[in-house]
DNA sequence: AACATTTGGGTGAGAGGAACACAAATTCTG
DNA sequence: CAGAATTTGTGTTCCTCTCACCCAAATGTT
């Protein structure tokens, strides 16, 4: 019926929710504030801060401390803290090689981070969440009972419905139509809401929050792990389209002529670009993963031929798909995840030229290209940061004791 | 400093003028509501719809009138109706072969609309500004001290900076940095904001609001003039990205072993489905322009070899670009204009064949594909939109004597 | 030591929507 | 045709929330 930008029904509540909000998600991107700054930032006056601010002390959300005097004249402001114990995000990550569990509290902390490698293979989601759920019991069992928990996030490789966890596709976990949300929630039996993302899209937006986009506008995420992946972030948030689908940049057609994909296509951009693609071109085993990349990369510094010819090869496609994506979706920055964030430093060049060369100069002059600085901890920092947006997003739920009547109605 | 969505500074004002914006917005995409539909819609109580609707009827926005009874048991609640002279946009249109002026009022009432078609030809910006002006004049002075006036949308074909309307590049017209929005901001002579963008966004937000794509939620709309452009419209809004060159979907790289494209690089998917790609397989003049698209249909359809083969290679790699869009996008609807949308008939079968074998397939699932319902004058309709936006969104500003403090200071 | 500057504290005012009670206009029922 | 049921308009009161204003407090400057 009405649009969404209806913004159905507002009222004075609507606004108190929503300034609440703004202080909340300041402290958690931007750290400890003084008051005055939360003003600043905010617009807010003096007297509708103090307000805001001391519900969220009265509910233990942030701490007050007296600032040291910054040399500046005038009345010092009291910083303001966010306490990063009182809302927490469990996140959990399924990956081609890894799993891994953190929880991250309010302001970013990351207060316990776990990953372990794992051999490449084909396994039943059963077996993958009876392991992951195995490596988080600690930290399961410790969250059992805390209200803090707001929320699970689990970041996952392959294509997954927003609306419910069902992982629609994943070609290297072998999975077809997995509902691997109800599965987790199940078995992880918490009382807070779960989503599954794919992993590119919460990677990019860690990069926005506490990496290397932070706070660009609109920044287009690359990332190859065994698959390519990635998505435009506008304002931090990845376009998420009919269903959660959207950031499928690896199956761009870009080589029509080119090699059969295994997503049924032909010529995609991952055929060109992926890990698999380079390793074969550089004469490794396809499924050398990270070790053979390494290989890869070491070999074509010391100037070995095939190795140099793969590297180049993945540069130049590289820039022929990214001269599209940004003609696409004019980005500000572009940024490089995965195994193109290790060979940036040797395709950067080639890079800057096939931009030239084929981008239109409009888009091109605004565009920069970075290497991510997260790692591969990116996606289930991501992970925890989608897991934490309810609260940061309206923190008045929090307050009282209206979360239970939330969840439970 | 503060993102965006920290959506500063919200008061009690605000949440009026969201609220004035629901009710304006939903009489100006739906038409005439009744009070209790309004209250449904925004979710507002009856007593507050009647203090907005009250104001709005003071000031002359939109008229009450009794409503014939539903059928339905109750009081009948009286019909509300926007005043389609209460607010109006001038749009202007610059297209490689027509020029198109229009009057469109609150509620999308098309009070005037006129097209004049010109032969193709590189003119100045100076030239084409003083023909549209002329051509324009009967408009231009009924609106010249018309308060009712907000706005001025032009449409054009090429690459334009948002900001300040400045064309960036437009091969089609042969212009590189002209500062079109400046030229005719000057010689209009309008007390109004005059926006410059790019014509197949505007499309696209056209066949959102009143034509195929009508409510949906995540649409890709692609055109074919004498250049391929698109977007996807999120919300209705179009993709802008960080300067309003995004959508330039027209030179996404396809076919690297293919034609060189007008922009520089090679293998554009313009070179493969482009109009003059088109007539030249077919075997008719590149710059014939519509009658020959006109005749290479007809021909097609009866059956001529070289017609039909060149209709269905457009057919072809238009479904291998869809399919990446897909992939990318995620979109629930694909809205074909231009020469695609009279092609559709002839090759929608060979579309889905095409999406089918090369698009992911839970993306694939939720899309469906269907021709434009506005025709030629999708763009200007769409500059008319765009016009009337700052007062669909804050229709506050025109209540009382507002407008003048804003404009003003 | 006096003054300027900046910020916190507290109170009152104003704006705006919701809740509620009542009236009005229509359809339904017998 | 009369009365009940239903839905909606009208008007008042109440509640929430921010802002403006004044004063006090804490710092730097002269």
């Amino acid at each position: 019926m009405f649009s969404r930008r209806d913004a159905i029904g507002h009222r004075s509540e609507t606004v108190r929710r929503a300034n609440l909000s703004a202080i909340v998600r300041a402290l958690h991107l931007r750290g400890p504030l003084s008051r005055s700054e939360l003003g600043v930032g905010t617009g807010l006056t003096r007297s509708t801060i103090r307000g805001l601010v001391g519900e969220l002390a009265a509910a233990g959300l942030v701490d007050e401390e007296p600032s040291p005097s910054a040399g500046t004249p005038g009345r010092p402001s009291p910083t303001v803290r966010p306490d990063s114990d009182a809302a927490l995000a469990l996140a959990l990550e399924i990956n081609v090689d890894s799993l891994a569990v953190a929880i991250v509290g309010f302001g970013g902390t990351i207060h316990e981070l776990v990953r372990v490698d794992r051999p490449r293979a084909h396994l039943s989601d059963v077996d993958i969440t009876s392991d992951l759920i195995e490596l988080a019991r600690p930290q399961i069992d410790a969250l059992r009972d805390d209200p803090s928990l707001v929320g699970v996030g689990v970041a996952i490789a392959g294509v997954v419905r927003r609306s419910d966890g069902m992982v629609r596709h994943s070609p290297n976990l072998g999975w077809r139509d997995v509902p691997i949300g109800e599965r987790l929630t199940a078995a992880l039996g918490l009382d807070a809401p779960l989503w599954v993302v794919n992993e590119a899209d919460l990677g990019a937006v860690a990069e926005h929050r506490r990496g290397a986009a932070a706070g660009a506008d609109a920044v287009l995420y690359v990332t190859g792990e065994v698959g390519v992946g990635g998505n435009l972030l506008l304002d931090g948030q990845p376009l998420v389209g009919a269903a959660g689908y959207a950031g499928e940049i690896g199956h761009l057609p870009v080589n029509p002529a080119g090699q059969r994909c295994g997503c049924g296509s032909v010529g995609c951009w991952e055929t060109e670009i992926g890990e698999r693609a380079m390793l074969a071109r550089a004469g490794r085993r396809r499924d050398g993963g990270r070790e053979a990349v390494s290989d890869v990369i070491a070999a074509a510094r010391a100037g070995e031929p095939r190795a140099l010819a793969a590297v180049d090869h993945v540069g130049t496609w590289l820039g022929i798909g990214l001269a599209g994506l940004v003609n696409v979706f004019n980005p500000t920055l572009i940024v490089l995840g995965g195994h193109f964030e290790r060979i940036h430093p040797l395709v950067a060049d080639r890079l800057e030229q096939v931009l030239d060369e084929r981008a239109l100069r409009a888009s091109r002059e605004l565009v920069s290209i970075v290497p991510a600085s997260l790692g591969v901890d990116a996606p289930v920092l991501g992970a925890a940061e989608l897991a934490l947006e309810p609260f940061i997003a309206d923190p008045a739920s929090w307050l009282r004791d209206e979360r239970r009547v939330a969840i439970g109605g």
